[in-house]
DNA sequence: TCAATCTAGGATATCGAATGTCCATGATTG
DNA sequence: CAATCATGGACATTCGATATCCTAGATTGA
């Protein structure tokens, strides 16, 4: 039961993008380089958040990747399902329908109570994702990180950007 | 990001000891043919029950398992994380080490903003299925499933039960 | 006593998903 | 027109989940 490292990868990227001017881009290859992850594999997670209308893309040289919306209208959950997907930590195979006192006609009408309990604590998990957005994100990293990190990041971004 | 299917095949072994009469046990054998999984597979999962403290073992004929507690005192949370293990689904891989900007001599405190938020949805997961007992599911079984099956299905492990 | 049955657990094989690389295509820029 | 970009398909590799088999040691019941 483990996310896929590209989760982390996109939340970082987001995190960057949410900082960057309007009207800027950022490529694949400057994003890897920054967070030191392999540029062809960062692609695939990128194109999920494309493909879930998070991030706005360019094509040509100076071209890449921007938030499609502001940062507070952009939640945790949003990202991460955009490149983990949808489906539930808990994955019922009916193994009820192996009992084998079952009569052959029964039929089930609602999952059974185990996968209920089960959905209803992912429910949760996602509930506390969704109440979190980019730009409270912003905010807890403005208090943790040093100044003058912030400041040579945002920098060093800059310069790379389209 | 799903959890392995020993841990839906521990929670219904559960729910079948949960209605197990005091002092006796079912073996790996019964529980696998009447949940249709594979025997050895499966006994691999009643092992980490068995190592978590949840359930109680005989050896010998007419040996196998039982609830080492009542069924009020068994969170799911408990039998999940005997099967899947304590790992968070958030894996941080210390990305925030590789940008570029960074001074060498800079320690870090604390994990970084992305990975306690989270941790903080994993431990909402984990909140969920601590609030809830195997009673709590006998319950809902006794709403859900037609008594007769119920009661065939009792019977049926009753004759194999040492 | 002894054969049968059980759990515990190590060794190994198989499968699929996660991870990572490479390349072709078409769009855009300067 | 050459360089750079996102997209996406085709792989190769790694690793954990799944599954099987076998041995050791304990217990039961005949
Ligand atoms: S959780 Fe319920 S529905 Fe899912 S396999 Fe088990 S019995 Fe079937
Ligand atoms: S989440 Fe934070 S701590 Fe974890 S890898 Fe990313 S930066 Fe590092």
């Amino acid at each position: 039961m483990n996310l896929k490292n590209q989760v982390e990868w996109a939340l970082h990227c987001c995190s960057v993008m949410a900082s960057l001017p309007e009207g800027r881009y950022l490529s694949t290859r400057s994003l890897s380089e920054f967070h030191g992850v392999p540029k062809e594999y960062l692609g695939k997670a990128l194109q999920g958040l494309s493909k879930a209308g998070l991030v706005h893309t360019t094509l040509g040289p100076s071209g890449g990747y921007r938030l499609a919306r502001p940062a507070q209208a952009i939640t945790f959950l949003e990202v991460v399902e955009a490149v983990e997907g949808r489906k539930s930590t808990f994955q019922c195979s009916e193994i009820r329908a192996n009992n084998p006192c079952r009569p052959k006609s029964l039929c089930d009408d609602k999952p059974c109570a185990v996968a209920r309990i089960m959905w209803r604590a992912d429910e949760a998990w996602r509930q506390t994702l969704a109440a979190v957005t980019l730009a409270d994100l912003q905010e807890t990293l403005q208090e943790d990180v040093p100044a003058d990190l912030l400041k040579r990041s945002f920098d060093w971004l800059m310069e790379r950007a389209g």
